[in-house]
RNA sequence: UGGGGUGUCGCCAAGCGGUAAGGCAGCGGCUUUUGGUGCCGCCAUUCCCAGGUUCGAAUCCUGGCACCCCAGCCA
């Protein structure tokens, strides 16, 4: 039960960094993780904050936080504040370099200023849609704006105009002057500021009517705070003349380096905000931190450490090629990490009443059962034994054919941590559902199996005297095909209807009466089960289940 | 002949001219008071395809093919 430090898996970047690091280029490396406050970071940001931390950490270096806040209409402080607390939880530490892309707005307009003045920024008039037409497509060429050739002082003019408010929004926006030509389109002649009149943004309230946009804004922003190496995901590829141009053509302290590397596809599921937003806002889910949501907040509700997630996000490795992850490697992972530290607990989820007709109808028996079967520093807890108890429905049938290791009529099987007992009448009600066992309890069996008889198995018990009423929650995939949207058209129409079981009326042992919000536990044969951290009631979330060979083997049922 | 990328086992992923790591999944077996865990074994004569260079190629060259991204005053 150890946890063996896992050394980083090398990867391109890392190589990167550490060729850049002998070659002298920098003193340290310093990264940033840029989130935009725009909803609640996911599993794919994970692999993005592992790497950026991570690395720096790896190599002595530093990593900043960053909000990339430069489109005040879609951003706010509830999303500033969820991301700080999952970037902390996830383990990692920013000290005093929290930043905001607002805290260089002035920076930014002074920089601006100066594109103007090398001529390589002008005002332009044209709206959205003579825009879109001067552009060109993307097998031909765009043209000039009417507006390209505005001289440097009356660019300049009309550009601190805009910034006093004298126009309004979408008259005016300030462009660079690259090439309307390029068979890169973010080289014809980019936006880079527009006027928002009217909105409060979160940090800079209404200081400001002139936004960035994110090209000019990311690029300076990694260079005044002494970023060497900017990651980013594939799509921004191509914004990559860009980044330099900006970086080249500007009086900027430094010359930090792009790299880009492909994002999480996991399976299963979505990752892109626009779709765990709509989740959101339509309903299908109860929120950002939904069990089901791949939201770092949704999957700490569910139960996932974040040391399974770093662990995950390790093993996927960072490379260039379009991915798109089995689940089960995610599963693997928690499993992994709750396995080495959970403690174990006897859970009924589906009660079914057992009578031992031969045990003393007032005797109770304090068993005692280790929180964990191969730690024993995780010392033990007592179990309660009387006459009455439950069992999970699905460990008994009448009959079943020599394969079923559970409880059946005229069988044996163990209590786990307890006695063996036979099973030896069937009460059923006038529907012929069973609703009692009535069954003999071999004494002396705590240690040893009775004598020359044969115990099918195990199964799980909680005392019905002594057990404690509690709802859980058994969570599935919340998709019901591996690439949601991909043949449907739209990702909703494969949202799995099952996603979400409530078990109302399971009955757990006593000691997980004082289960604290969020604390972990395997629930034998079952899986692995945290408690709620909303609410007050006794409610437990499925994390994930247990491996299954039998279930997989076929179902076969009896 | 728009521009930019990617193609190594079912899913990830090492490999950097010297003869295909590892993980997940899968399949056998042993252990087991969790059908769990642990342990052992099996799982790419072949690296998108076709030519070429070389004593030797997944790695170099040439030509194909497939897939992904780009025409927001979003990031």
């Amino acid at each position: 039960m150890h946890d063996e430090p896992r050394s980083p898996k090398s990867n391109f970047i890392r190589q990167i960094v550490s060729d850049d690091l002998a070659a002298g280029k920098h003193r340290i490396v310093h990264t940033r993780f840029p989130p935009e406050p725009n909803g609640y970071l996911h599993i794919g940001h994970a692999k993005s904050i592992v790497l950026n931390f991570g690395l720096a950490e790896d190599f002595g270096g530093l990593c900043n936080l960053r909000f990339d806040d430069t489109n005040p209409h879609k951003e706010n402080m509830e999303f500033v504040e969820a991301i700080k607390n999952d970037v902390a939880w996830l383990g990692f530490g920013w000290d005093d370099r929290l930043y905001f892309a607002s805290d260089y707005f002035s920076n930014l307009y002074d920089y601006a200023l100066e594109l103007i003045d090398k001529g390589l920024a002008y005002v332009c008039e044209l709206d959205a849609e003579q825009m879109r037409e001067y552009r060109g497509t993307l097998k031909e060429p765009g043209r000039d704006s009417p507006y390209r050739n505005r001289t440097p002082a009356e660019n300049r003019d009309l550009f601190q105009r805009m910034r006093a408010g004298e126009f309004p929004d979408g008259s005016k926006v300030l462009r660079a002057r690259i090439d309307m030509a390029s068979g890169n389109i973010n080289l014809r002649d980019p936006v880079l500021y527009r006027i928002r009149h009217g909105v409060i943004h979160h940090q800079t309230g209404a200081e400001w009517c002139l936004y960035p946009m994110y090209d000019y804004t990311h690029p300076i922003s990694d260079a005044i705070e002494g970023v060497t190496h900017s990651l980013c995901t594939l799509e921004f590829e191509d914004h990559r003349p860009l980044y330099d141009w900006t970086i080249d053509n500007l009086s900027v302290p430094t010359r930090p380096r792009q790299i880009e590397f492909s994002r999480l596809n996991l399976e299963y599921t979505v990752t892109s905000k626009r779709k765990l937003t709509e989740l959101v806002s339509e309903g299908h889910v109860n929120g950002w931190d939904d069990p089901r949501m791949p939201t770092l907040s949704g999957l700490r509700r569910r139960g996932y450490t974040p040391a399974a997630i770093r662990d995950f996000c390790e093993r996927i490795g960072i490379t260039k090629s379009e991915n798109r992850i089995e689940m089960q490697l995610l599963e693997d992972c928690i499993r992994d990490d709750l396995n080495k530290h959970a403690p174990r607990r006897l859970v009924v989820i589906d009660p079914l009443k057992v009578v031992l007709t031969n045990y003393d109808d007032t005797a109770c028996e304090w068993l005692h059962a280790p929180h964990h079967p191969q730690d024993a520093s995780l010392g033990q807890r007592q179990l309660p034994f009387c006459k009455e108890l439950w069992i999970d429905r699905a460990d008994f049938q009448e009959t079943a054919n020599k394969k079923y290791k559970r409880l059946v009529s005229g069988g044996l099987v163990r209590l786990r941590n307890a006695y063996v007992i036979r099973c030896d009448e069937v009460i059923k009600d006038d529907a012929g559902e069973i609703i009692e066992l009535r069954c003999h309890c071999y004494p002396g069996t705590l240690e040893t199996n009775p004598d020359g008889e044969k115990v099918r198995g195990v199964i799980h018990w909680v005392s019905a005297r002594h057990g404690i009423p509690a709802e859980v929650r058994l969570y599935d995939r919340l998709f019901n095909v591996p690439n949601p949207g991909k043949d449907s058209g739209d990702y909703r129409t494969d949202l799995n209807p099952d996603s979400l079981a409530i078990r109302p009326n399971a009955v757990v042992e006593p000691c997980l009466a004082s289960a604290t919000p969020e604390q972990r536990f395997q629930f034998e044969r079952e899986g692995y089960f945290c408690r709620d951290s909303k609410g007050t009631g006794l409610v437990f979330n499925r994390t994930v289940t247990l491996r299954d060979t039998w279930a997989k083997a076929g179902d076969s049922e009896a």
